[in-house]
DNA sequence: TTTT
DNA sequence: TTTT
């Protein structure tokens, strides 16, 4: 029962260029790891830094924006969900945990080709026609179901 | 450009019962104030509590479930975007900051009604076919692009 | 480099009770699994659901919240962040993802014992002396003024 | 009771030069305008943004940082708290809605200048010692494990 | 291994 | 009043 929320955000950069694969049915996945790095003072006021890594997994449209524009060392905003799966290897089960991003952004300032329009994960969101209601939803909506792979 | 976030995650009481209004676009939308309230000790260690009050405004599949199932002092999760707006009353510009709502929870555990189907913003998600791939996307996207009144 | 952001905010319930650690130091680590579970329904409509597992780690003061109010089955949000650390099992090694928690709320409404005072990671906050000033800042900070770097 | 949580996310630019105050207590303020633009596409395939304006406030180190290195038009990322004050001009009663800063990143990857240590609220983190322990936790704590309540 |  |  959707009583659960699991939302994960992240800023840090690319450790490796995106791995892309176009499936079959038209839909393309990505996949990469990020680091992100906290920083802080330690007792002795040292600076000390703490990096994490991440593994990101992008689909569709987010994936095809990997693809393009993103590539070792870029800086990126994701906000996704934490999943877990396990895979045999060399007859030993092995876990995984990914983030899959619903939106990721870009945040490298530099003067590096820009994607056609920001995506949210092969969404558009719709015109609004709100008028003199409270703050109009910012719906984020697939524009036709059959562009949608699933 | 879509290059920003603004993301709002709140878990607080409703101050009141939710206001709803069904348009004539057949969509609806229900505003309610709930109080978010954190705790801290103060530095004679005495326990103080912050309470701010937040304007939320939910829009069809969520403002029917709202209007159904919320009431005065009902606890609820709610994930949104912060949005301003100006109004006249009395030949003076007030401003309203209000969270419109993409993702709500009820938190009550009593053992009151419960909606049907848990709600994202009158969204359903899909199916997904991601087999041995990576993790698959949990999309949430509409059914029908016509039951979107914008 | 303080350029990074790594924040997981969960709504789950607990797979186990909690096993908690005292440490030496006077410290203690509690550890359990949590179930997030957010349900959509699939092109047919039919109602899908999808659970995801979860390691939680608390320290000190959230651990013994954790000890004392915790059980199979509580309800609860934590915020945190991801980690994830490398075990030699079986001269095999072995990758953990947890989240470590900075935030814990107990979400069950049921008449049961509840913690004293909410907490956040051993931390406590100040009174804050604000007055005709902008909206006076929800400190978290440690007792004394004086050990404040800025 | 802290069964409450009050989370913002954002990440903007700033419109204006940030405002700051020094307080005789020690303690700075600073205060600006950011606003948020995301986009998408309309029903006729059109790209249309939302822009939203949201009014900072940052405390202590955060204040300096921002006095020293933000100005306008600089990106940011910023998680805070949103809170609500009333005041009196002209005999009316006004409501201003702003969002509290625990956490800021500065985004632009320019050349320019970058404060000595990234900062959370007046707070510096500790180091920690957790070794064979599951996952060491990404403390913020003040400098004395003795002002430590737990 | 949770919950509705 | 920002940015791409």
């Amino acid at each position: 029962m959707a009583n659960g929320v699991n939302k994960v955000i992240l800023i840090g950069h690319l450790g490796k260029d995106p791995e892309v694969r176009h499936l079959e049915i038209g839909s393309s996945v990505a996949t990469f790891p990020i680091a992100t790095t906290e920083s802080y003072l330690d007792r002795e006021g040292n600076k000390q830094s703490m990096t994490e890594w991440h593994n990101i997994v992008l689909w569709r449209g987010l994936a095809k924006v990997a693809e393009q524009y993103l590539k070792k060392g870029s800086k990126i905003y994701v906000e996704g969900r934490l999943t877990s799966r396990s895979y045999e290897k060399d007859g030993i089960t092995r876990y995984v945990t990914e983030v899959v991003g619903r939106e990721m952004l870009m945040l490298d300032t530099r003067g590096d080709a820009h994607p056609p329009m920001p995506e949210a994960e092969h969404e558009a969101m719709k015109k609004s026609t709100s008028e003199a209601l409270p703050t109009a939803p910012a719906e984020i909506t697939g524009d036709d179901p059959d562009d949608l792979p699933f």
